[in-house]
DNA sequence: CATGAATGAGTATTCATTCAT
DNA sequence: GATGAATGAATACTCATTCAT
């Protein structure tokens, strides 16, 4: 009953399925911020709602979903600062800035990122804490070698890269703010020293 | 204190009942946010949903109209500020936490300023510009001297200000982020040579 | 107490006042149709909506206050026709021609018209059934001479000239319709000995 | 007859639940006229608002939905006229009869209609603008064989055909106005050699 | 008599989520 | 598993009319 004598194998579907509609989604999402409505990426995707919500049972699973699709580009980044950079404080700074980067794919993430660090725990929580983790390790190197303040943790400057992708929402943030703000929060976290 | 005990509101005079949702409103938006509807701060206050329309436009409109009411303190203490501390680097610092403190009177408050630095004018326009000139008073002052850095600019640091209290509604952000990151952001923007 | 001292007399604020509201809501009605709100009247007007209701108890009430303001120059066009027009066929068509103008003065006037003829009486009611009798009397000379149907009544025309106006609304109806329609409604009442 | 006695309405398909709704709908208009709000049908028929807005996007859309119903009604009467019907004046008088009568199905429905004809599109215009050409098929053939004035168009009856079922709605139009206006009507298009 | 604040039922519309088919 | 119809609370906003001042 299982195996079939079908020659096409209709299991592949759901994945398909899925696959699919990750595609869409990030599609309408790096588009229209993610205020849009589940319906409309449905629709795009041209499966129902309750296909949709088979596959990731909320609005944040599918963002979770989608930003665990990077998890590999991510960690890749991660390895790749490792490796090539023998600087602490350059990788800290380099991995800072995959954060913002990552944080700042859809108009309005950052804020269910933020909201996800909070008491009630969402599909978001898990991949945000890695990411504190993550950058606990790099600061904690930074701090070793006394290129970052002793007084800095890991949540607080994965907040500060929140917050700096929150603000490219503002239409006041040009080129300039982009280009500027990662390197005031540098300059923010370093010791004197390390100037 | 702003109402009399009787179960029904008197009919007082305008003014009294404007002032009279604006205390309700503070208390609303200082308890859940400003996520709520204003039909359920009408309700609260007791009035109907067209007097509360009658005041206030939008929420935005009654929320420029929480702020401005604000006003004066934050003059104040600028003029405070401006006399009492005579290196502009500390001033400068001293009137971002000021605005640090201002824009997180309400949890969400953040969203709203940001969006009104935006192409669409709104109710909070005007008022977030006017602190942007504010800033750019104090920066101006702080770069004269050497303190603060030439690239950096009023804008970029009213909206790091509003990143910095956009950060606050984390639960993750605990008192250590509350103190921590004014400091950051003052190592951020400040010279090497103002250490 | 009746009588002050002052020099100018006080009490022709009033009749002021409800002749000023006239002007403005004749300009308003006109521009935007019969729809506005009557607090913008008020409002352009420059007075307060209690003060608008005190002249006029209701928005039927204002149009009524209108069109008697205009019953004079019906009057003096009814007997304009009545001296001029020796015809009693031409008579009773001008004197619809004078309707249907005086029902095309605002958009949307028609309806509130024809609402005013059903059962529920309203401020219109008696301005339209006076007009009705005068259709009626135009009618009975035009039948006593041959020259109307005989199966025809004064509500019947006047509901058509109603009817004329109501299609002047649409944008379909244009120049030629405007012109076209008086004369179609004039062969549909005259008598085949009329034409 | 379209639903269960079962106190909640079952989750029948779409189907049914929209013929359902155009059923209540229908008689809704037909009881209350077409003034009432979609909330009011929704609750009639047992649905949520969000049901009935599913089906249907406005008010405009489900009027032309209970129109479209009667397209097969209306194309077969238009066959009927044209085959039973050799003098082309009898048939375009009967085709605008039966305009009369579907603009008549509910008290208010003239209105929209017009407002269908103007440079906004609506649901409607489609419909009217149908009508519109069958009208002027009408008309073309009793013009041709100079039954019909020459400076009369298609428009211009359709119009006049709506204006009439307006006038129904006012309790001044009893049975002799309803049965006496097509007459006008028709005299009033008609050429003096026709009748 | 004027004012304009207050009323509050009413309307259209949205959308995350559930569930019958 | 897929589908998409159904839900229904929620929200923003309007406006004729009343009534305290």
């Amino acid at each position: 009953m299982t195996v079939t004598s079908r020659t096409r194998a209709p299991r592949s579907d759901g994945l398909r399925n899925r696959q699919h509609i990750l595609d869409i989604a990030r599609g309408h999402f790096a588009e229209h911020g993610i205020s849009g409505s589940l319906d409309a990426i449905a629709k795009e995707a041209g499966v129902g709602p309750g296909t949709l919500y088979r596959h990731f049972h909320s609005k944040e699973a599918l963002l979770a979903a989608l930003l665990t699709a990077r998890d590999d580009e991510i960690g890749a980044r991660r390895d790749a600062i490792t490796r090539s950079t023998s600087d602490a404080g350059d990788a800290l700074a380099q991995w800072l800035d995959a954060l913002i980067e990552w944080a700042s794919a859809f108009d309005g993430l950052p804020e269910p990122l933020r909201a996800a660090l909070g008491e009630i725990p969402s599909p978001l929580t898990s991949t945000c804490e890695g990411y504190v983790v993550e950058t606990d390790r790099f600061l904690a190197r930074a701090q070793d070698e006394g290129l970052a303040r002793a007084d800095v943790r890991g949540r607080d400057l994965f907040l500060m890269a929140l917050a700096i992708s929150w603000t490219r929402g503002a239409a006041m943030a040009d080129g300039a703010s982009t280009s500027l703000m990662p390197h005031i929060l540098r300059a923010g976290w370093a010791t004197a020293t390390a100037r």
